[in-house]
This record gives structure tokens, sequence and C-alpha cells, in this order.
DNA sequence: TATTTTTACATTGAATACAATATACAAATA
DNA sequence: TATTTGTATATTGTATTCAATGTAAAAATA
């Protein structure tokens, strides 16, 4: 007789977690908006207990800031702290990718290969929507392959990835793809030649090169 | 009239959480152990909404292991899982080397120059349990100076240093002084000089050489 | 009118109460 | 006796209730 997962029934607060979660990355909850847990529990149909146990975990998370005996307000983040998020990603997804580089298995290595593939004819119009989306799920995959559990939950948990691809201050990609593109292809075959060292080198001047792009932006709009 | 600050205010779940994790830390709440709601409530005091809270938040740093409908219960850590915590350390901490050569004020750089001055002679017996503490100190300070508000968090949030001097399966350290003091000077070296690229290095290889050493008693216990 | 004080109301934080599920032990069956 | 089934109890997850605090608007004062 096979027993059913423990880990499937999930509580209702980490139901509610997940919904505000991807409310505020969706934008559908705005910087600054406050959250009225009477209000929140009530649209959800669920008391104000699994409620505050959620709105406590996004506050960990720092989606979401708690001010004693105020309330939970939806975080701004400014583009310093969007600098020092791509400041962690080189060295984090650095390390991703010299792991995948060396345990990455045959087939996580084909899937990895097959990034980009319809980018690939510089000549055509580049869809910049579809190459953003491109380009985040290939930085996710290689976290995943990388493989360190701890890794994986630090970027997912801080969502490191997903704020670097909805910048509230500007729309878009932080560079062209005409950019970029090389740079992905570049970590692909030193992933797919097993360069650890190489696959580490290239993920972190990808990702040093547009912080530092970021930071001219800065200096420019001040 | 001078406001009180709303962030003194500390909620009742935030300290519940500070004493559990430290108990766990200490291990007076040992690996496996069940955390009874209702016992633990007593003890402290409050009621279980709060405490409630304090153990969703352990959950998250992965102190702790929820099974829905089961309750809550101390989590081990494998050996594994310390060699990858170290495997974090040092891209993280090399970051934190690196901007600490860059970024660190004169203030700052005097008190890492003062780090193990009572350890530099080589020829007295040194107080392994003393030098464990100050190598503690030692990097969490330079965590701090580091500087990124993100990786602090991080680092702090998963206990990542913590763990580190707190391994289930052995006493003591890792290496032993005579051999890591050198890297020490070299890593405060670096940071003096304001080399930023060469702290970094030095830092990453520190922790690799611990990891690795880790890695070889790992495979000899086996 | 501008400023302070009072008061009513809204909202949070925590305790209690209740329902759903899991555990443990006894009874029943093969 | 070993295994299954049923039942009592313990424990968790959630809702409800209550008290403390914050907010905002009205009243009182200068």
């Amino acid at each position: 007789m096979m027993k059913k997962l423990g880990s499937l029934h999930e509580n209702l607060d980490f139901k509610i977690y997940q919904e505000l979660k991807s409310m505020i990355l969706e934008r559908k909850l705005k910087p600054g908006d406050k959250l009225y847990q009477d209000r929140i529990a009530r649209d959800f149909g669920v008391s104000r207990t699994p409620l505050m146990c959620a709105l406590k975990k996004l506050e960990q998370e720092k989606l979401i800031q708690a001010i004693p005996r105020r309330g939970f307000f939806v975080r701004k983040f400014s583009k310093e702290e969007i600098i020092h998020i791509f400041e962690l990603r080189e060295v984090l997804e650095g390390l991703a990718a010299r792991r995948a580089a060396i345990h990455g298995t045959t087939v996580q290595l084909q899937k990895i290969k097959s990034f980009f593939k319809q980018f690939k004819n510089l000549y055509e119009e580049i869809d910049v929507k579809q190459y953003s989306d491109e380009d985040q799920s290939f930085h996710n995959y290689i976290t995943q392959v990388g493989g360190l559990d701890l890794l994986q939950s630090i970027v997912r948990n801080y969502n490191i990835i997903t704020f670097s691809y909805r910048l509230d201050f500007m729309e878009g990609l932080i560079r062209h793809p005409r950019e970029t593109m090389g740079e992905h292809l570049a970590i692909i075959d030193a992933i797919l030649s097993r360069q650890p060292e190489k696959a580490e080198e290239e993920m972190r001047n990808h990702l040093k090169w547009s912080r530092q792009r970021l930071a001219e932006d800065d200096k420019k709009t001040r």
C-alpha cells in the first residue's frame, strides 16, 4: 500500500503566502500599499490567523515591511538595492555555473544547450519580451542544475532572479540582446565543455556588466 | 516632543523566535526533538498564536522542519550540508572581503587589523576554544564591513557562519591554528592594503581548504 | 483662526475556543 | 499470536474574541 506524501497537504498560510507573493511580484499590490489584514482575510475567505503567518513570512523575505502596531506595507526597492542584488547574483550564479559544469548530467546539459535557440539568427527582429523570459528561465535553470539546496532556497526565498526582471524604475531589459546573446552562448559553451572555472568567470562577467550598466544609468538619472 | 521609535516595541513572536533559535543553536533542543506547541507556550507563558508564527519563521530558516498535521521537529544537519554551507561561504564571504577592501573605513580597517593579536606568538600554547571564538568574530566582522544589507541578512538568517562552528559530528576546529593563522593574516593584509581581488581570493582559498579538509574526513569516516 | 485636547473608531496583537487530523492503545478477527 | 479495526486522547490548524494601540475627526481653548 502506497502512502500519500504528508507534504501534499498544504496549510492555509502557505496558500495565502503564495497568492500574496505573486500579487506583489505582478504589481497588483504596489510599493507603499498598506496590507489591511481584515480586508485581505475577507477577500480570501480565511481568518486573520493564517494570514498573519503568511505576512510574517513575506516580511522575512523583505517583500513587505512590518511596523509594529501599525501594519504591513509593500516594500519599494531602490535602484541601489537592485544593484546590490546583481552583486550577489555574480557570486551565487557564478557558483551555480561552476557546479553545473562539474555535476550537470548529460540530460541537463542538453537542455542548457537548447536555450536561446530561437534567437540565434541575429538578422531577425528579436521580440524583447520573449527574450527576457528566456533569459530568466535560463538563469533559473542554471541555478537549479548548480544544485546546492541552500543556494536554491536563498535565490528563491529572496526572489533574487525574479527582481532583476521586474524593475520599478525601468521597462524591459538592462542591455540589448545584441550585447548579451554572445555572453549567454559563452556560458553555455563553457558548461557544455565541462570547464568549471571558465563557466564561473563567464557568468560573473555577464552579470557584472549588467550591474555596471545599471550603475551608469543610475548616475545619469541623478 | 520626541516620538519613540515604533521598531522598539518588539512583538511577542520575535522574542519567542529569538529564544527558540538560541536554544537550538546551543543544543538545548537537539536534532530530532519534537517541539510541542502546548508545552513550549506554557513554558514561555504565552499563547500558541505568536509561538506558531515563531515556528514558521524558524522553518523558513531551515532550523526546524514542519510536517503538516504532525508538528515541528528540530532539524539535523548532515556533514554533506555543512560542506555545502562552506561552498556558499566561499563566494559570499569572498564578496564581503572584496567589498571590505574597497569600502571599509579607516576605523573599520583598524579593527580588522586588531584581530588575532593575542595569538601571534606561535611559540605559546594556543587556547583552541578562544581561537575558535576569535575566528568566528573575525568572519562575522568582515561580513559586516563588506556591508551589503542583503548579504548580511542572508548570512544571519541562515546562520551560515554560526553553523560552521557548531558541528554535530565533530568537536572543535576543522584545522589547527598553525594552519589557518597565516591565512587569516593574509586576508587581513590584503584588506588593509586595499587589494580587493587579493582579499577575495585569500578568503575563498581559506574557506575552500577548510571545506576540502571536511570532505576528506568525510570519506575516511564512511 | 490656529493649536491643543478629547473622543470615537479602526486596526493590530494575543488569548481563547473549536474543529480536523494524527497517534496510541484496546478489542476483534484470522 | 499476529494483524487488523475501532475508539479515546493528544495535538495541530484555524476561527473567533478580546484588549491594547494607533488614527482621525470633532470639540475646546488660546
